[in-house]
DNA sequence: CGAGGTGCATCAGTGCCATAATACAGCCAT
DNA sequence: ATGGCTGTATTATGGCACTGATGCACCTCG
């Protein structure tokens, strides 16, 4: 009863866009690091090669990532604390007024979730 | 620096969609009101009758809107509350996991934000 | 009955997404 | 140098969701 937000139907690149933001956030993929592979990730998450550099493609433009040609990508120094900023910037100014508003709809208030495991 | 989260890029139906839900939950549609027509809201929100359609359409299958064919779609008693109790266990369930998990990553408390405007 | 309002079905067009098959360009260890 | 690994460009294709135009079936009111 509710075909709901595109939580999981959304386009593969960018939920593997978002794993990886996530990866690299957490430390996961540490800087400095080589990233795995266009095609390994691509063989490891069952999707296809170009799909895994369309979504590596916005980390290099936003410069978060180093191509070296012919050997890899790395994950530029600085880059986990910089995406961590821009990506609650943009939570906090896109994302959560609307969240916000939407639980006051359904009389849910966010600091009485904040415990909820 | 950062291709998002369907925010404001989202399906025009799905878009429509939630703004009825609100207006269901909040009352601006009473209970036994009729809807307003679909070429009538069509018109209103710059949209294609089809559009309107295929958003009030879900509310029928649910149950919350009642057509009366060649005459309107009214909404259902009790239907303010059904959808809501509705809305709020499919957040809870689906979304909120996902958004908290978030916040937690980005280093954001929801009880602190509780009381941003 | 007829006019004007409903919702709805059908068909078509458009664009994004994902995949695929190659081929190319660069680097490195053997 | 060569084989094997990197990322990248190109082109084509299928699928699917979204939107749109038209016409029809139904109801109400005068």
């Amino acid at each position: 009863m509710n075909a709901n937000r595109p939580t999981s139907n959304r386009p593969v690149y960018l939920k593997l866009r978002d794993q990886i933001a996530a990866a690299i956030i957490d430390g996961a993929y540490p800087e400095g690091a080589m990233l795995p592979s266009v095609r390994a990730l691509a063989a490891e998450q069952g999707a296809n090669p170009l799909t895994v550099a369309k979504a590596y493609q916005q980390f290099q433009n936003d410069g978060l990532v180093e191509v070296q040609r012919g050997v890899g990508m790395y994950v530029v120094r600085g880059a986990a604390e910089r995406l961590r900023a821009a990506e609650r910037e943009a939570f906090l100014r896109e994302e959560w007024p609307e969240i916000r508003d939407r639980m006051i709809r359904l009389g849910l208030d966010p600091a009485d979730l904040a415990v909820i495991s």
